[in-house]
DNA sequence: AATCTTGTCTATAGATATGATAGACAAATG
DNA sequence: CATTTGTCTATCATATCTATAGACAAGATT
């Protein structure tokens, strides 16, 4: 687990979307202005964003962003392991993880990291972007 | 927070010293023979751990590495810190952490992320490694 | 004392990840 | 058809991670 500016930066996106009222389109533009991210990155993100259905657009004058699903949909888990990989604290307890390594013998040390993989994704899942607006 | 092989390594060189016999030096060659470690990285990283008091040393032949405390004294967090930082899944929520970023008046967002840092420290400060022996 | 063994320390190299930018292209609007 | 805004691929600079090299220091053995 290690949460970059990928994260940041699409999270705070994502709450200036879920601010707006329904159904507006915002330009990628006045959300880089407003975060102070800068903007051919964040079309990067919103990239990835789109292509996995976390937001829709438009284009040309009037076009711009916005969520495709309602904010209570949308978990914190589900970004995050979108933009920065999985929620575990180290591969060896990612969950499709498997390999013959010392650390596979360390019972007590995966199952440490285990509980707290868990920990994370519970929590994070119990979160939506309506809960942090 | 993101554990890499510094810190899995050190688990396990450190859980390997803490099964010996009391007051035997163990040379790194067997650790890295047991372990299935580099040599060279290992020797790096027991470097940072004698600078910090974790293991004493001796040269020569029957010379090698042991723990300078038992084993009971020395706990998961701050051997994960020494070697991979600080323990927070992002900067904005490290502890010596402060700037007036965006991200920083996103107080729910912060919130969540401290809590899962509380979490995380608070169990691995419970926990040393003779709890994983 | 000479030599062997094992740890100490600094420098550096190669690979990968991160943060960011460039630019050609596509579609909506007036 | 010109302007605006999003799409997509490529590329770059920097940092971080993993690992290695090699000169040096000190304890053990003979």
């Amino acid at each position: 687990m290690k949460l970059t500016t990928k994260s940041e930066y699409t999270l705070l996106a994502l709450l200036y979307m879920a601010r707006q009222e329904k159904d507006k389109f915002v330009k990628i533009e006045d959300i880089c202005a407003s975060c102070d991210i800068p903007k051919k990155y964040l079309e990067l993100l919103f990239l990835a964003l789109r292509q996995n259905r976390y937001i829709k657009t438009r284009r040309g004058t009037k076009g711009g962003y916005m969520l495709a699903r309602p904010a209570g949909q949308i978990t914190l888990a589900e970004i995050l392991r979108l933009m920065d990989g999985a929620l575990a604290p180290t591969e060896s307890v990612s969950t499709y993880f498997y390999s013959d390594t010392p650390i596979s013998r360390e019972e007590k040390v995966l199952s440490v990291f285990k509980e707290i993989r868990d920990y994370i994704s519970q929590r994070l899942e119990s979160l939506t972007l309506a809960d942090l607006v």
